[in-house]
DNA sequence: GAATATTGAAACGCTACCGTATCGTTTTGA
DNA sequence: TCAAAACGATACGGTAGCGTTTCAATATTC
């Protein structure tokens, strides 16, 4: 299936295509679906509005590549051994990968036009949220297999808690760190409940 | 302090005042910042594109009225007597509340316009999101004060866990509901670890 | 009744962006 | 060398919104 380029004429560069999507997804970012427009983006991506005509019919088209082009760059699962640890260390690689590439803005971006056309944001669901929500469970997965973490958890309701926990730090603006991250792993771990357990080590002593 | 209105001429009519700033929430909501016009809110307020002019010099200006003169319509404070109990019927207000009024697409629009204009986020955190945390963080010390919750707990955390997991449901598109959020509420109060105590029971035990 | 300010409507010139078309140049295959 | 397609640049007429001005009608104080 894979185009062997029969026809004639010059090519696409590739490069381009890779510039416009960059573009699209840092205007997305920065100045929302609506503040987008497609001369800004052939003006951020240094090419003709031709260039992106000729490729997309639509401003919604446009986008749908943009994020269907996202790949996750997740560096590979933690593996400490420590269960607790691997979850901090996945936390923390997420909220690298939200500074770094599409963050916060994008994720406004696409909450606003969810209604409008709830298959961008299905998209977004697809490429960044779900992959990482799936690793995220598989990690949660091996703490039950190894018996740290009681099988009748509920790991979907688990990861939420303890992502959304990081979420919810962003909108009330407090600011996020290791420590906190940490804090709210052991908070989900051990539970609020009074129980005579009570006394188990806390994964940071100081 | 009050204004006995000693001016002269035809006084400012309040109800435009408020068509005004209830048209910018809802255009705000569901366009974004961006989409958002002048002009737009004039049609949707019914009113002049002077008399908006005339109150506020910019866009910005404008929404930062509307954002402030939001006052939280939540009802009374749960109270049954039962801690858990109380945490899932106020989860259960809050989502009553974001459906009702500015909901997820407000927090979007302002999620996108946050590096431009930090303000705006800034007062959507103290009217909307800062009250209903303290006011959650409230039903948790009566928590506390019962001897329900152990006192060690950081309260702030537990409830940026069982909050978040309410809106990275959203994110990730799993349907909402009571019984969710009780499970959500009761993962958090048990806890992940295997422990001897294991058999708590369970909120819901059908 | 006189003075004054607000209201909605309409029109103003201006800018940004739309989507399309045309251009000469460049890059490929035949 | 030639045909074909991609490229950036530029220009086009059209629309939407900008922020301002003018207007006649209305509401209020003195």
């Amino acid at each position: 299936m894979t185009t062997e380029d029969p026809r004639p004429g010059r090519p696409r560069d590739p490069q381009t295509d890779q510039a416009i999507l960059r573009a699209v997804l840092k205007l997305l970012t920065d100045r929302g679906y609506a503040g987008m427009s497609i001369e800004g983006v052939a003006s951020e991506a240094g090419v003709g509005k031709t260039t992106i005509y000729r490729r997309y019919a639509s401003k919604e088209e446009l986008v749908a590549a943009a994020l269907g082009a996202l790949r996750d760059d997740l560096g590979p699962l933690p593996d400490t051994g420590d269960t607790r640890s691997d979850i901090v260390e996945m936390i923390l690689q997420m909220r690298q990968a939200v500074r770094r590439g599409a963050g916060f803005g994008m994720i406004g971006a696409l909450l606003v036009e969810e209604t409008r056309s709830p298959e961008l944001f299905e998209l977004m669901r697809e490429r960044l949220l779900r992959p990482r929500r799936d690793e995220a469970m598989m990690v949660l997965q091996r703490g039950v297999d190894r018996g740290e973490i009681r099988a009748d958890v509920d790991l979907e309701v688990a990861v939420q808690a303890m992502v959304g926990a990081v979420f919810m730090r962003h909108m009330f603006g407090v600011p996020e760190s290791r420590r906190r991250i940490e804090q709210t792993v052991d908070m989900v771990w051990n539970g609020l409940a009074v129980s005579p357990e009570a006394d188990r080590l806390p994964m940071h002593d100081r």
